[in-house]
DNA sequence: CGATACGTTGACGGAAATCAACCCCGGTGG
DNA sequence: CCACCGGGGTTGATTTCCGTCAACGTATCG
């Protein structure tokens, strides 16, 4: 079968987030860049891994947007992460027996897959890979921990603004910086999901939040008009985000 | 200085909770055992590590309810886990370099520590004690992700039905099985700032639940009436604190 | 052109926050 | 011994936020 076109760019994210957790050295990178990748692509709303499944694989999202979510008992989807092309969702999977949670694809996506099997003696050998898997998963423990604040405690209007400041932010890091514009490819529903509120409700949020003249969703994209004022107002406070 | 009383008790909780994690060689143990502890009391209210501070240890917790905390902008605590004797809070502070929260003694307590820098070799040399701590730190991170479920989704009387499950679970597995008495030092506005709640509605739901025969807290006391009524109107299952 | 999916709007109701008393009980000190 | 105090729990009245329901608008697509 011929390279996927994605390859190099899948290669590349790897390898960018894991020295960006840790000092690879050249053994390191030469591991991770032989790591055989599958690849796969799924359109808005499918599930590329199933909550209940034992994984096998370990995903890396290389284009658009994928969601973690948890279906709770009466059939409501909560989404509990956003992950953004080139993050690694799913090291933990390589210690669970099945998964508590799914992944699926807000937006039309493209995911590649590493064996657990491929990464295992890679662990073993490298401390510094260790040293990465783990600080990516702390690094998502934190980011779980700041939206039990943001849920608990925030009403909803603030609650919108501290989401849409976390997503700029990460888009920041991954090196959006200088625009006010960001990729937001996702349903009014989906944001809902995520930040335990009805659509309706959503909505209406949305309109306040641009008559603050802070921020305009449209289409697909996130404009932030005023970040200052929408971090005010969301209590938005980065440094959960470069914790490790 | 004379052996703090709990030394025994705070070794043997260590052991075991790694060795539920991971089988562990009789080097393994050997390590564990001879690490220095040292011990500190704390009472009810008190903060043992702060937000904002630079870890360079990590907590048993040998006596007592420990919560992990987060202050908002705005000043309020969102209380984001419980721990219990034998939990282990703090195995993530090893490669944090500034703590995004704190832990607090909910009731009176005994926490043991560790140094940080003896536990690097211990990492170094043993596989099965770095797994062991990923482990928990992965059991933890699922921990978080109910909780976003059910502070995102389940209203009052529902979510507080399955935190007192969750409590419940923890401890039959922690050996308090046949009992459907389990210990519950904590306020009610406790309560409040875990489950994202007012102190007044808080009272309000826990007679509710007492009015329908569920559970009786009074006292320090959590009694369960009605474990399958209880996990049934929480939507409670237990699989997520038994996922590595 | 209708069908479908998504967004928007209004009316209404209910869950939970807030505010403010008040109670209960254990501790403390005169 | 009793008075006082303070922390925590309880209760009621009121308000606010947000969910639900239902209708309608709008865009895209076959």
């Amino acid at each position: 079968m011929p390279d996927h076109p994605h390859i190099e760019t899948a290669r590349q994210r790897l390898l960018a987030k894991l020295a960006s957790l840790a000092p690879l050295t050249d053994e390191d990178r030469q591991g991770l860049l032989s790591l055989p990748l599958t690849f796969d692509s799924w359109s808005a709303g499918q599930d590329i891994v199933c909550q209940g499944e034992a994984p096998n694989v370990c995903a890396i999202v290389v284009e658009g947007f994928v969601c973690r979510f948890k279906l709770s008992s009466d059939g409501a989807r909560e989404i509990l992460a956003w992950h953004l092309p080139g993050d690694t969702p799913d090291f933990q999977s390589l210690y669970l027996k099945r998964l508590d949670h799914g992944l699926g694809a807000v937006s039309d996506a493209v995911v590649a897959f590493v064996q657990h099997k491929h990464i295992g003696p890679l662990l073993e050998r490298s401390s510094a890979i260790r040293t990465a898997f783990f600080k990516d998963v702390l690094q998502e423990a934190a980011v779980y921990r700041e939206w039990l604040v943001n849920i608990g405690h925030r009403p909803a209007l603030q609650r919108m603004a501290h989401m849409f400041c976390e997503i700029a932010t990460r888009f920041d890091h991954a090196g959006f910086e200088g625009s006010p514009r960001y990729p937001l490819p996702l349903l009014q529903a989906d944001l809902a999901d995520a930040l335990g509120l009805s659509g309706v409700h959503v909505n209406r949020v949305l309109q306040e939040l641009r008559r603050m003249a802070l921020v305009a969703v449209r289409g697909r994209t996130l404009e932030v008009l005023d970040r200052p004022g929408l971090e005010e107002l969301g209590g938005f406070d980065p440094d959960y985000l470069r914790l490790v």
